[in-house]
DNA sequence: CCCTGTGTCCGAAACGTTTCCAAAGCAATC
DNA sequence: GATTGCTTTGGAAACGTTTCGGACACAGGG
């Protein structure tokens, strides 16, 4: 810059002022130093723009888990989009799964200057946040000890409205395969037994299954395990969509086919055998608007307190939550 | 780091050096600077650090295309991972497909002072990198205009290994599809035509479909008119994980299905009526080596002249391959 | 002619590090 | 006791920007 200000005979601050907008520069002047700017190829350094009190970086922070999940992926490429609208680039955390590694990951974005953060929270406290002065957005998911923003979907209606599908067939003996991850998990168990209640029936407890992962894998067991028992149910929700998958891989060595709700769309779930049925949301929605909140917020544009933004869930059927009880 | 220093009773030097591996300082000094930063709460900033003459931040930037490809968010997934191991973060530019687009987005993150950029190119001239003096490596596919290193996967290889699976099965009009991703598609439609030579077939050009965009939608319309002429193909070579899934999805409304082999696995082939058979490499691996390339580059470990690191493909075999002619 | 206001421009200060040079302390050697 | 060399420490300079107070020029009003 000091380079452009010489070629262009003219002082820093005043190419400083042509860099930002340009007010209170003569046009003439202006555009030396522009045309100065060409020639040497010259580009702001924003790190060192970063640099001057007060100033955040134009970066977001975007924590969040397994990226080769389609839902954070989802969610990942809309922050993007967003963003990169307003001229900010996002960082992306790696994150190790444990909750220690996470607030590492965190802490190191901080260190970084970002603008603010966009966080899929893991378990465990995140107080460690409310000092540090910085906008936060939580996504999916609130966090232990801070009140920040949240945008998240509604669990609970989701669960009781994939539930409610399957009591509406007829079914008597729906299980529920429950993903371990505690907040969402609970809502959409709360919504599977509030969907019992309003039909009158009891939930037995036998049904409901908790995974001891999130993985396709474990779903697969849990599910072979629970059709081989003597009176296995009949209809079958699927708390997430990689347990959608396991569920499904399980139900291939299976004769009398339960019906099958899962939550969450996925690719190729209309080309299965049997197209699945699924309780979905607008995930691409999701991100857009956590990180419209998160620039809002930064921006200091947006001074309201705490917001709690839920979206809704539909039921999407095609097939195989539509099987009539056996 | 001043307030540190002040509280320690020690000169801001021994504070950076401490900060940083601490070599040079007498541990009973070095504990009571480590006492100080613990009772502030002192974090280094990451961006003035970056600011001194010669270094680079600690973040890699990272620009590719659409997250919601499992390929991207593949390689993504493994960048994050390799680089989190050395400290690094990782910058996600913000793509707009254009290769305008892609040029901002570019020299923005350079602005950023990354000390590497990881680049899945698009079309058009990356020279402008060359004078930008920041390593560069290229993944998946060459950049025009710059000799850098390159990390990606046979393609030649994975559509001749494709092709001819499909002409040993006894096709004789197999037909490929192509998404407009010029250099991978050119490879593999090499390899295509490379096996028919070897088996001694002339390549029906009327068989060699570009499709206009690289979207499920687009092959599936293609593959629907296909089908439909007076003389189909009896197999058909899908270029892409998303063209595969449009050629199946065509396929549902088709009477005689033809054999398949997509490029890329996908999750859900094996579950599919007929499970996929895919030539696929492995792309975590493409990602964690083009990430490790370009750390040692960065850290100036690795002098070597441009790398050009091609990785295998394998034929997996699932049943959608080995159908026989009809 | 003086004063005031306005528009433009200049350049020093500040941001929080790292690095480098010099100084200080200490032990060993002469 | 002086000299030398090594380890440890202190603090100034530098990085590239933004901001801010002030300077300068010029116009208009008194």
């Amino acid at each position: 810059m000091i380079d452009v200000a010489k070629r262009a005979g003219v002082g820093l601050g005043t190419v400083s002022r042509v860099v930002n907008g340009g007010a209170g520069v003569r046009e003439e002047t202006a555009s030396r130093v522009r045309a100065a700017i060409n020639e040497l190829g010259f580009q702001r350094n924003e790190v060192a723009r970063a640099l001057r009190p007060g100033k955040k970086s134009s970066s977001l922070a975007l924590v969040l888990g397994d990226l080769t999940n389609p839902f954070y992926a989802t969610i990942a490429k809309a922050a993007l989009e967003v963003a990169g609208q307003d001229g900010f680039a996002v960082v992306l955390g790696s994150v190790d799964e444990d909750p220690e590694g996470e607030r590492r990951a965190i802490q190191e974005l901080i260190g970084r200057q970002v603008a603010g953060l966009m966080i899929v929270p893991d378990q465990g406290d995140h107080s460690f946040l409310a000092g540090a002065g910085i906008p936060v957005v939580f996504v999916d998911r609130p966090a232990h000890g801070i009140d920040a923003d949240i945008v998240m979907v509604d669990n609970e209606g989701g669960g009781r409205l994939a539930t409610e599908h399957l009591l509406a067939q007829g079914h008597q003996r729906v299980a529920i395969l429950l993903a371990p991850s505690y907040y969402t998990t609970g809502r959409r168990l709360r919504g599977y037994r509030r969907a019992h209640r309003g039909a009158g029936l009891e939930v037995d407890e036998s049904l409901v299954v908790q995974l001891p992962e999130g993985t396709a894998e474990a779903a697969e067991k849990a599910t072979r395990e629970l059709m081989h028992r003597p009176d296995p149910p009949t209809g079958l929700f699927a708390s997430t969509n990689f347990v959608a998958e396991g569920v499904l891989r399980a139900l291939r060595e299976v004769n009398k086919q339960p019906a099958v709700v899962g939550f969450d769309d996925f690719r190729m779930a209309d080309m299965l055998p049997t197209p699945v049925t699924v309780v979905a949301s607008d995930t691409a929605e999701l991100g857009r608007i956590a990180a419209r909140l998160l620039l809002d917020r930064a921006a200091g544009t947006d001074t309201r307190g705490p917001q709690r933004i839920t979206l809704p869930c539909a039921l999407i059927q095609r097939g195989s939550g539509e099987r009539p009880p056996t």
